[in-house]
DNA sequence: GATACCGGTATCCTTTGGGATAGTAATATC
DNA sequence: GATATTACTATCCCAAAGGATACCGGTATC
């Protein structure tokens, strides 16, 4: 992981609707940052309060110590999350949304409600067929 | 790519906050059907109207033709899209969104606002820092 | 006859994402 | 003294994602 946070501004696709581009890049860039199977995942239960490393890793389910570590660190590069580490003992290492990631609240929820409806609609769909 | 749709629902974590697993896994879901870099911008494009498959690939700038093809399979198996030929000499091929990814409309235009924006911020916090 | 367009495939390759497993220092608990 | 917990890191590995390039048949155009 280098210490680039933006990918270069894309080469200007002519486009012949004007809106067209913009759109397209504003999705893209929105993808770019948030990639992967675990940044949206790992912001939205962030969103749930400030969490410890197992703690977050508990509420993953499934995501192993080296990932979610790289995770936070790629989420901290694009101020996303503080990382606060506090000298109890043994030492507690608190994780939490920057205020700017609560931009991301209303993205989160269309997505997350999205989710829900999606799963139910198999599950609907599974059981008509059978 | 398998006929699977869907992945298996998720072992249920336990979790002390009830609504929270749930939360999660709904992201989870919609990460998991929308994953890569191209599905969304892919889709988004399409929200403007019906389109060829070179007018695809124009509009999303720089991708080959064997992603496009695979990504536009992968929407096809899960309706989020559909395919028709039309009899033309050279038959042309026209892509169009399925009523049901309509649905995504909201989660695309907040993702799209949101993704415009964050270019934006990256874009000043550079200038200020020079 | 040469070139270009359309809607893709085929082949090859590199990068990355991500999982499995093990281990670490420091402390607390039984 | 053995075990557990926290917050990780290290090593190894595999599959999938995605890009580069070339090519195809059919048609139209120069």
């Amino acid at each position: 992981m280098e210490a680039a946070i933006v990918k270069e501004p894309e080469t200007d696709h002519p486009c012949s609707e004007n809106a067209c581009a913009a759109g397209v890049s504003g999705i893209r860039d929105a993808v770019y940052v948030l990639n992967g199977k675990w940044k949206l995942p790992l912001i939205f239960t962030l969103t749930e309060g400030p969490k410890r490393f197992k703690d977050i890793q508990r509420s993953l389910g499934d995501i192993t110590p080296k990932i979610l570590s790289k995770e936070l660190k790629e989420l901290e590069l694009n101020e996303f999350v503080v990382r606060t580490v506090y000298s109890t003992t043994p030492v507690t290492v608190i994780y939490e949304l920057t205020p700017y990631s609560k931009s991301l609240k209303q993205v989160l929820h269309e997505l997350r409600d999205w989710g829900i409806n999606h799963r139910q609609r198999i599950v609907n769909s599974r059981k008509t067929k059978q």
